[in-house]
DNA sequence: CCAACAGTTAGTTCGAAAGG
DNA sequence: CCTTTCGAACTAACTGTTGG
């Protein structure tokens, strides 16, 4: 997935009321940039940090810049676009690029199923069963080259995780995608101490069949694209 | 009177649904 | 068919309401 506008670096002043970053451009300007990720980003909105922004010329859009990416300048990029994980599996699973999900004839997105939520993959081909797939996006780093979920409580998380079991029981295949929107990490945890209720409900799913998979992404300043298969450590 | 709870708000995006 | 509209999603902080 290419941005669609190339990125511009700025610094980071603030974060604040979710989806507002006020920013500090190269030539001393300071902008309200819109933040495309409500979550809690811990560790991701510091301010003085290095950040990417996209520019656009929407005249429907109050905002001129989105907030993408946060450059850690030491190689290392951290996407923080929480619509950028369906769009990079979207491509993946269009290409046939997924382990573990290639060959199935019909990729459909955002059907309804369970009690009023949405499912962020259907799969389905001829002789085979569907294959629900639910997508998060990983951004939490707290220890060198471990990747954690989540990174704040996450009421909705724990319910989609229930709602995979419920479809695994009833013979489909279930999938939890966890995709890494970092290139320094190299193994997938839980952050149990975040949100206990979400760790076990995990643990329910996992035990009613459903699949854990879990890929990092390939970040630069052009676009984002998946990347291998972290090592699960739970 | 205060704590706990419920509802509301913020901006943008995406895809489904409805309308022409 | 294409265009427009609509709802859901994301979470924290705030306001308003209720109950002990």
């Amino acid at each position: 997935m290419r941005f669609p506008s190339p990125l511009v670096p700025a610094r980071l002043i603030r974060r604040y009321k979710r989806f507002l970053a006020d920013c500090r451009l190269g030539d001393g300007r300071e902008i309200t940039a819109h933040c495309a990720n409500p979550g809690s980003m811990l560790g991701l909105a510091e301010p003085g940090m290095k950040v990417w922004l996209e520019p656009n010329d929407d005249p429907a859009k109050k905002l001129k810049y989105g907030w993408r990416l946060v450059d850690h300048e030491n190689g290392h990029f951290t996407g923080v676009d929480t619509s950028v994980p369906n769009r990079a599996l979207r491509l993946a699973l269009e290409a046939g690029d997924v382990p573990g999900l290639q060959g199935y004839a019909g990729i459909r997105a955002e059907i309804r199923y369970g009690e009023n939520s949405r499912i962020d993959f259907l799969l389905s081909g001829p002789g085979r069963r569907d294959a629900y797939v639910e997508v998060k996006s990983v951004t939490l780093c707290r220890a060198p080259g471990l990747a954690e979920f989540p990174d704040s409580v996450t009421a909705r998380g724990a319910k989609h995780l229930r709602e995979l079991a419920a479809m695994a029981r009833s013979g489909n295949r279930a999938v939890m995608f966890f995709l890494v929107q970092r290139t320094d990490c190299q193994r997938f945890s839980l952050a149990s101490d975040l949100d206990p209720d979400y760790a076990a409900a995990f643990e329910t799913a996992r035990r009613a069949g459903v699949e854990i998979m879990c890929q990092r992404t390939r970040i630069t300043p052009d676009g984002v694209t998946l990347g291998p298969p972290l090592e699960i450590v739970i």
